[in-house]
DNA sequence: GTGAAAGCGCTAACAG
DNA sequence: CTGTTAGCGCTTTCAC
């Protein structure tokens, strides 16, 4: 009949009522502020709860109104992720902007093998980088709170409130930079429509080549791949098909790595023969020969505007539908190097 | 009467019992896998369930059975500190463990200006780094959930099950190396008794120098001071009062880079006349001239570690006391620099 | 096999 | 001004 465990022994309402000789809802209420009472009962409350190391149990005061003061962050695979920096400065953004509104700040289990039985215990979630076949988003964003897409969602899911880097305008300022160099044929290898992002620089891409008479290749990898290798088994068959291809943007860094090596054994050379970018930077990219241009994706910024976002929402009157298709954006810092710098010499005519 | 906002509009229990045609009770039973009934009632209320996206309110269920499957991280100014990579490898690792044992992970508010007025709704807490003069921490302490210390706790806090890195084993073996370039007047550098690592540090220096009839100098410092500038401030002075000191064995590597500064602004040179150590590894130390020894705090693997011994305890049916005096121990890897490996060259007999 | 009822700790109407 | 009452969604005896 009692719970089992560890809840046993904590100081409970009723012990502060009983220890200040007042009924359980008085002393919720001299404890909350509300409520009408003398000052002298209050402060006796305030006492005994003092006395007694009183701490209200979230969990019931929860269950009665609603609302936790805790915020939920999801990501496909979010341990394995942590590993990355990009997911590390997110959270560390999201953490700070949490605490700043006194919330605590829910790294949600992701484990996707099973599904959730149980819905979290928050007011609203982040879902970072949402992925269409992640199936733990989708339920997620199924529940009954608010949630906050860091990043584009892929139009296969539900639309939700949106805070994303400004991919646009960066990646014109990268495609601005190579066109500059000469650059008429533009290969996109980004990742396919599961990922919200890919859609986006397609979209870009498609868009800034059309207004100039190009044709973009567009080359589909799979998100979340951090494989050097995978990628060049992608790229060098179909690198290899096009020749003529004088631009690899890769939304991954690691496909522009692996752009970088493939083009190599093919005997061009990139920067000059051929140049190349990412649409998100890594620091294995500076080290590239040449270092290679980079869109820089604002982690920290973009957990600081997701959580605020999701606050903002939860405390808007108007109810969290009015925020559903809206979209802010993050400005992305580009970095223009080597890789994108010099006049294309070009070797077929 | 109902609960204002954002639980509203959740599918219940009740509801799936009603499409399934049974009782609360019954779904209940159906779903959790317990309870004797027939296969096709189970079925049923299975199939229900899934029709209307059901998911149990954790709220509610850990209400009632004391069990939330989440699992909190405190960390003085955690927002401030996510800023550190050892913070962040420390989530990091303890997400990991989290997540592979199916709990969420809380990163709790510790905004300290104002006491927590509600407990954590979590199962058990790590709280890395206690610091005695951290409230948040006590409070949690204080709490009927296990805890578990990221880090050793000072004397003046209650004692909790410890889990941190092998400092002695790894100080010793720094001591050593100095020791074998003839090192005679150690001074350490470490936190006040505000931190158990302060005290783990000098109950070491001090067992050492006891073995070898020497009379180390002790310097206090405070726990969390990252600024290399502060750090010269206090050591300036202690240095110049004592020219005879030949090795500064520092805590904080912010401390080890100041003491390298005023040495150097006294005319003495480091890794020469004098030796120069710290006890937490960062980048800053590979660049000193000469590179800094130092001892690399195993803070992933802490995480991991704390969580483990988190849900061990849990898991424990002897119950969470029998864990309160314990502490396990995680290697701490050394690397020894040219700091530490020049014979030191006497300027005063 | 299944349902009715109690209660986890808290808050919000409504009486008194 | 304060106490009584009801109920948030769930689990768990205990009758039927």
């Amino acid at each position: 009949m009692t719970p089992r465990g560890r809840g046993a022994g904590a100081v409970t309402l009723k012990d502060v009522a009983a220890a200040a000789g007042v009924s359980v809802a008085t002393a919720s209420q001299a404890l909350s502020g509300r409520g009408r009472m003398t000052p002298a009962t209050r402060e006796r409350v305030r006492g005994a709860a003092e006395d007694l190391g009183y701490l209200a149990n979230a969990l019931a005061q929860g269950l009665r109104t609603g609302r936790t003061r805790a915020l939920g962050v999801h990501h496909e695979r979010a341990a394995a992720n942590l590993r990355t920096p990009y997911f590390r400065d997110f959270l560390a953004g999201a953490v700070e902007a949490a605490h700043r509104h006194d919330h605590d700040l829910v790294v949600l289990s992701s484990d996707t093998s099973r599904p959730r039985t149980t819905a979290p215990r928050v007011d609203g979630v982040v879902v970072v980088d949402p992925i269409a076949d992640d199936l733990r988003a989708r339920e997620l964003m199924a529940l009954p709170v608010p949630v906050v897409a860091g990043e584009h969602v892929p139009s296969s899911m539900p639309p939700c409130a949106v805070v994303a880097a400004d991919h646009a305008t960066a990646v014109r300022a990268v495609l601005d930079a190579a066109a500059r160099q000469g650059v008429r044929h533009p290969m996109l290898v980004a990742p396919d429509e599961n990922s919200g992002w890919g859609e986006v620089l397609r979209d870009v891409v498609g868009a800034w080549s059309a207004e100039r008479g190009l044709t973009p290749v567009l080359v589909a990898s799979r998100f979340g791949e951090l494989s050097v290798d995978r990628h060049e088994e992608l790229l060098a068959p179909v690198l290899a098909d096009r020749p003529e291809v004088d631009l690899v943007l890769a939304a991954s860094p690691f496909a522009a790595q692996a752009a970088m090596a493939v083009l190599r054994g093919m005997g061009r050379q990139p920067g000059r023969d051929v140049l190349v970018a990412a649409c998100a930077d890594e620091p294995a990219l500076l080290a590239e020969d040449p270092p290679v241009t980079a869109v820089e994706l604002p982690a920290y910024a973009l957990g600081v505007a997701c959580v605020e976002r999701l606050v903002a929402i939860l405390e808007d009157d108007r109810g969290p539908a009015a925020a559903l298709g809206t979209v802010q954006t993050v400005p992305a810092p580009v970095h223009l190097r080597a890789s994108t710098a010099g006049a294309l010499t070009r070797a077929m005519a």
